[in-house]
DNA sequence: ATATTATGCATAGTTTACTATACTTTTCCT
DNA sequence: AGGAAAAGTATAGTAAACTATGCATAATAT
């Protein structure tokens, strides 16, 4: 049971935009979106939420749980 | 710009079930749900996933950004 | 081909989520 | 009122999120 997320791809949908455009959006350092986007990380939940809504969408369409 | 939620109002609308039971159902500890309860973590993305998921909800019903 | 920008990756440090335990206080039931 | 269950609170430890920095590689443009 872990987080998956389509991060790379809503990246790419929304103007192509960098990991560091990404981070400075919502606060964080690039290492950190890179982390998130390469399943390192299990981001807090508030992140998690300024992360869809810059993209405009919920959370579970950003984010989802990966049963394995 | 801080994390709500509404776990004290679920918890009693879902049959009044307890804090441990809660804590339970997700794996986590008591002090855990007591902790994200009253607003002193910042539960990660999975967990509040679980912890949506376990009251049928989806995690912007249980979890939200309040803005400050 | 070379400069530039984006991404990957490593180390090390700080902060905070989460555990374990234990004690107190409140709530609720009979 | 008395007892049990639930919730609050404290301390201390571990694991992981997140920062800072720096360098290597890949992609893109001129």
């Amino acid at each position: 049971m872990e987080l998956g997320n389509n991060l790379k791809k809503l990246r790419f949908d929304h103007d192509n935009i960098s990991q560091q455009a990404l981070a400075n959006a919502v606060g964080v350092t690039r290492l950190t979106i890179h982390s998130i986007e390469n399943g390192k990380f299990n981001p807090s939940t508030l992140l998690a939420l300024k992360i869809s809504r810059f993209f405009g969408l919920s959370l579970e369409e950003v984010f989802f749980i990966v049963d394995d």
